[in-house]
DNA sequence: ATAATTGCAAAGGATTTGCAATGCA
DNA sequence: TGCATTGCAAATCCTTTGCAATTAT
């Protein structure tokens, strides 16, 4: 996350940055950093790792890419291993287990998609936290 | 991950990992390692973070815990902003994008759960793609 | 007694950041 | 020209690992 004056700063567009949004644009692969970097090189052969992830917070954080991960940058751990749905806070991050029935259907609906084999499916409902909703 | 060598190993029950797993079976806050460390400390003033590592890792490798986590340990980024739903292989760790429809009334039945306040979902399906289902 | 487990400290991988040089607007 | 952006390298954060000492079976 950048801080809010970093983000408020008015923006350029250099190339890096122009390229980087259009490799991005032009995958379904869902990219890491590494592998854009190493397809910007050829282009940009003193490009650094550095900047590639300091464009890829700028752009995310302006709304314009997204970034995958379960919120936090840390593992958690659950003792609960059956098959349940997760309330995630956005505003601090707190992971609780949602009262709701596993509804298996799902897995029919999405199975065989793409010649894709599923398993399993995990919901998480992103939102605020009662606790959070009070402050 | 541990080793095959190291996974078919005999196991023995330390009071740490006993402890541990007690702990995180009390609660439903979905801990990190971290807040583990910290709460173990006063019962074992020597406690060493890897080991709490060492031992989470034990216990989800086993099954008996889960690790909440989307897949590979990096980020990965993705240039459509929509809600949409993903694929996510267990064998390659690649995603790709479900051509399914979102359902917003899963937001719904979701909506006030524990006071939680919904304003969004994401679906990962799990299973195996058809690049390692044909390997 | 044997070998799994520990604590410690050092290594590792992914990501962020400070700074002087560079290049958009 | 002025200031956002870069490349580089060092720093940071979370996690893993090597090793000698300890402890469960």
């Amino acid at each position: 996350m950048l801080t809010d004056a970093e983000n408020t700063v008015q923006r350029r567009n250099s190339r890096q940055k122009q390229r980087l949004m259009e490799l991005l644009c032009s995958t379904e692969s869902h990219p890491t950093a590494d592998w854009l970097y190493d397809r910007l090189r050829s282009e940009f052969p003193n490009l650094s790792l550095g900047t590639v992830y300091r464009n890829l917070r700028i752009l995310s954080d302006a709304g314009q890419i997204r970034e995958l991960k379960n919120g936090s940058s840390f593992s958690r751990f659950d003792a609960r291993t059956d098959e349940h749905y997760h309330l995630i806070c956005k505003a601090c991050g707190n992971v609780e287990d949602a009262p709701l029935t596993v509804d298996s259907r799902l897995n029919q609906r999405a199975d065989d998609l793409n010649g894709f084999k599923v398993e399993s499916h995990q919901i998480d409902f992103i939102g605020i936290c009662a606790g959070c909703r009070s402050d």
